[in-house]
RNA sequence: GGCCCCUUGGUCAAGCGGUUAAGACAUCGCCCUUUCACGGCGGAGACAUGGGUUCGAUUCCCGUAGGGGUCACCA
């Protein structure tokens, strides 16, 4: 009996390997074309780090013409979570990131180098296990769980290496015709790699980003299929990035440490290796310790964080795209009306340590990327992100002519307002805009420099009776508010006062507030005019009404 | 603990043997301005540490400290 009766004995069934190489051959792609993916596990939320991942896989791939697929390794059972493939495809998705092939629902996929599910591809794996137990390569194990957790705690007492390795691997050895008695014995078993490597040499391997790393070469012998016939990922890692033809993996710099092992399995597979490129994970500064964004402690970890808040997905993908190459800064200020696909994206000029994740910057990103927004854009973003949050937000905003003048205000013009970070500022942003919502609301007026009542009184009213025309232009309209605060014995010009502030009992400055604090209730808003403008006489006449009565009382 | 990686201002980071050590965010001041925002100008603020190598080290080598990763029939 040989090692040929032994992987005929386990995989029966199992396709010659030339089958699958035929299916899948080299793609026909230009030179220097990339082709690489996204692999993540349908586990929960999708992670902020995830979409970091995916986001530098497509700016190389798009670069170079080349592929960016989407595979889904739900290969542990134990760890899947319902609608995991959906929140991926629709987080993916709503960041203007689909793949150009792979899995795109629960259930359908693009592309011809599928499955691109790995719980499909169960026959796949085996048909190479199958071929490695031929070599001799591979063999199966018939150790418990329970005696490997002895053989480690054994291990870890003696103060050696853990793992299933030299003496330690003990069905390494066990000859084909035990091993086929045992499985016909109807024995437990899985499958392992008969790894080649020794510890005591080294390798060589350059990294994309992390540049040269030498390791110990691997000599443990792995599992590579689980008790459950599903592989487990270095084997699929392996296999799959062989068959979809994958020529950068760029992955979580977690699996650096891996590398010795999948460049082995690579090579007695007799594939050709790809070229890996390990990122590292966005941090976060806990108590002075930096550790990775964490789901469960972080909100701002998952993706759907920032649909929440309103942060637009092109600010996120900038402000990422930021950390990962810091001249994407000055290119898109450089370059302000480009997509960023257009960004010359370059792997090997990412950091080798991870960035700490800094929401201050990412909402300047942001507020730059709203500011750019037409009234027009920025009112249907905030009308479909107050559809889904904010239903006071979605009512004040259904008078579409009235909002577009509101977010007309200052909007559209060189120097745009840089005042909105997030869709969810909206509403503080406008809402005294809103009679309904003004009236509504009980306010202290906080004048300033003017808190006389019988004064405040005469400047709204003697401003509404001579100095308010709803058809003056702006400088007309604020050539009358410099008239008014002449009339009542106040400096025209806010230089001249300053020179000499002894002479009035305030400048046009002070009359300003006056009015502005009148009308808004605020100290800060945007241009007056405009909003007087939208206003109209009328409404004006009744917020001063309003100022006055508060005074009164 | 073993193995591997990392360490430039508060943060992201250029620089890769000779630089007044860029830039952005944040911060502070001034200017512009009827307020705020915008914009403009300016300030403060960094090469973890100790040894080498070198005429010269932020840049190269070694050690130390600190940080991170990894050691599963999880990915």
């Amino acid at each position: 009996m040989n090692y040929q009766d032994l992987a005929d004995l386990i995989f029966p069934d199992a396709k010659p390997i030339q089958y699958y190489e035929e299916k899948y051959p080299e793609r026909n792609l230009p030179e220097g074309a990339i082709v690489t993916r996204y692999a993540p596990s349908p586990t929960g939320r999708m992670h902020i780090g995830g979409l970091y991942q995916a986001l530098i896989a497509i700016a190389v791939s798009k670069k170079t013409n080349g592929v960016f697929f989407l595979r889904i390794e739900d290969t542990d059972q134990k760890r899947e979570v319902e609608n995991g493939i959906t929140e991926i495809v629709s987080s993916l998705q709503e960041f203007g990131m689909g793949p150009d092939e792979g899995q795109i629902s629960e259930t359908e996929e693009i592309g011809n180098y599928g499955p691109y599910k790995q719980s499909v591809r169960k026959d796949i794996y085996q048909a190479y296990a199958k071929y490695l137990i031929e070599q001799g390569k591979a063999y199966p194990c018939f150790c418990s769980p329970e005696e490997l957790e002895e053989m480690r705690q054994k291990q870890e007492a003696a103060k050696i290496r853990p793992g299933y390795y030299g003496v330690w691997a003990k069905y390494r050895n066990l000859s084909v015709e035990d091993a086929i008695q045992k499985i016909k014995n109807g024995e437990q078993y899985i499958i392992r790699f008969r790894s080649p490597g020794n510890e005591e040499r080294k390798i060589k391997h350059k990294d994309i980003i992390k540049g040269n790393v030498d390791f110990p070469e691997n000599d443990q012998d792995i599992v590579i299929i689980k008790a459950d016939g599903l592989p487990t990922y270095h084997f699929a890692h392996a296999v799959d990035d062989h068959l979809m033809r994958t020529t950068h993996v760029i992955r979580g710099d977690e699996w650096l440490s891996s590398v010795p092992l999948h460049l082995q399995l690579f090579q007695e597979m007799g594939f050709k290796t790809p070229k890996y490129a390990h990122i590292s994970p966005i941090m976060k500064n806990d108590n002075g310790n930096k550790r990775k964004l964490s789901k469960r402690k972080d909100p701002e970890a998952s993706v759907c964080y920032y649909s929440e808040e309103g942060i637009p997905p092109e600010a996120v993908k900038e402000y990422l795209l930021n950390i990962a190459n810091s001249t994407f800064e000055n290119w898109r200020r450089a370059n302000p009306d480009k997509e960023i696909d257009e960004f010359d994206f370059q792997l090997n000029k990412m950091s080798v340590s991870g960035a700490l994740f800094d929401m201050v910057k990412l909402l300047d990103v942001s507020k730059i990327v709203i500011s750019r927004y037409s009234a027009e854009e920025i009112y249907e973003k905030s009308f479909a992100w107050a559809q889904k949050y904010d239903p006071e937000l979605c009512e004040m905003l259904k008078d579409k002519e009235y909002a577009l003048k509101v977010f007309g205000i200052e909007r559209g013009n060189a120097k745009p307002r840089k005042d909105i970070a997030k869709f969810r500022d909206v509403k503080e942003n406008i809402i005294y805009l809103y009679d309904d919502k003004y009236f509504a609301q009980t306010h202290t007026y906080e004048y300033d420099k003017i808190q006389d009542k019988e004064e405040i009184k005469k400047i709204l009213q003697m401003y509404l009776e001579k100095y308010f025309h709803e058809t003056d232009d702006k400088q007309t309209w604020f050539e009358n508010i410099k008239n008014l605060a002449e009339e009542l014995g106040y400096a025209k010009d806010v230089k001249a006062y300053k020179q000499e502030p002894e002479k009035w009992p305030g400048h046009v400055g002070d009359i300003s507030t006056v009015l502005r604090v009148a009308l808004t209730a605020r100290r800060n808003t945007p241009d007056m005019y405009e909003i007087m403008q939208i206003f109209g006489k009328e409404r004006i006449e009744k917020r001063f009404q309003k100022a006055i009565e508060v005074l009164e009382k």
